[in-house]
DNA sequence: CATTATAAATGAGCCGCAATCATTTTTATG
DNA sequence: CATAAAAATGATTGCGGCTCATTTATAATG
């Protein structure tokens, strides 16, 4: 009956794992007590370390399970046979929801980050969650549909930027889901199609152009 | 002799603010222990409670110093009589440098906001601090170089979170400083221009040019 | 300068809570 | 059943934030 028993060990740990989402939500990651989070998954308080090494790991445990669950919702609000155009538009709408629905969790993800001592480093299932994204653009870029001039990680990091931002402002103002944070986004992402490159095969384009006036005046203004 | 008394005081707490901000910045505000920032600061333990009610006071004390001073470095840093892209620009490099300068004190502002219970509020030195992009947006609005078909607080979002995403990205990668974060960025806010829409999808154009010529002529003809 | 009143500083001790571990209970095995 | 191994328990410990009775420094007054 080793089948069973390793059930039952599972059916344990997520009981103390949706305790801890719970109580994590509810109170923050200080105000949450181990006691309780044991009391609600029906344990004792010593148990709970045999199966999270102490409340750090717990915590990131729960925000771990949060970030492949936002994956795995990700890659199903994604209409297969899109245009790639249209998916940005998907995943950021999804993005948008999930962030504002989850604000809490989002929060304390920053929390799971700081790892005590020091170098903030990034969750394996946040880089897992952000490919979803790169896959997209990839493909864009693969088709031609934009343009490669751009780092992808620059781009991605003016995705989830003003996604994670909006939402804060949203949250903030309680205001809800606002449509046109997306509207605006992909409007944004124009920028980013391979437009009116074929006259500029030299390698000067406007922006190179505005760039070294800025330069100028710059100079101008501070002699 | 009340005023030397004063200027003992405000000596004291000065001297608690900066080794709360050292010892929060080196170990974390979990790693940070009260005894210690009393002994950096040559205080007894008790004397840190008659200037900050409880550690997460003290915390918000020292992040609301940060921002208050980068707010100051920021109005330093932009240069008087620039154009809007050109002070954007200057803003947007300020506090790309800034964030990679002193990530540790800005992860630790997430923390501060987290007021225990619930509501993550906003604090108020970092309202004061987005002021400065929104009167020069403004500005670029006043004067017709931006248009105003966006909401500000959209545009400020994309702008803090690409670079505070940015920011993070560089920093964990261990690279410092990128400019041609700075330049997608501008680039992308050309999408703001009026001028943009006619005939050129990445928003820049002759006129754009010429208009920036212009104010450059203006700016030579008046010294 | 002496005296008194008030303000400021101190640090030993209290208390809440995360984490441990000796003990008990449950499960698997022959 | 007997017995060994695994799992669970909760009283106990230790750390660290915070308090408060006491001491020390400063101001006020005659």
């Amino acid at each position: 009956m080793a089948d069973t028993q390793r059930q039952r060990l599972e059916a344990r740990e997520e009981a103390i794992l949706a305790a801890a989402t719970a109580v994590f939500g509810e109170s923050g990651v200080d105000g949450a007590r181990m006691a309780e989070i044991a009391r609600r998954a029906d344990v004792a308080e010593g148990t709970v370390y045999l199966y999270y090494k102490n409340k750090h790991e717990l915590l990131e445990a729960v925000v771990d399970r949060f970030w492949r669950e936002l994956t795995k919702g990700a890659i199903a609000a994604i209409s297969e046979g899109a245009t790639v155009s249209q998916q940005l538009h998907e995943l950021a709408s999804y993005h948008l929801q999930s962030l504002i629905d989850d604000f809490k969790i989002v929060e304390i993800t920053s929390r799971a980050r700081m790892r005590h001592g020091e170098p903030g480093r990034q969750l394996p299932q946040i880089r897992e969650y952000v490919r979803v994204f790169d896959a997209i653009m990839q493909r864009g870029i693969d088709l031609r549909e934009f343009s490669a001039d751009t780092a992808i990680w620059q781009i991605r990091d003016v995705f989830y930027g003003t996604l994670e931002h909006s939402a804060r402002t949203l949250v903030l103002r309680k205001q809800g889901f606002d449509p046109s944070v997306i509207d605006h986004l992909m409007r944004l992402f124009e920028q980013y199609r391979p437009s009116s490159q074929a006259d500029n095969a030299s390698g000067l384009d406007a922006s190179a152009i505005m760039q070294a006036l800025s330069r100028i005046e710059t100079k101008l203004s501070q002699p």
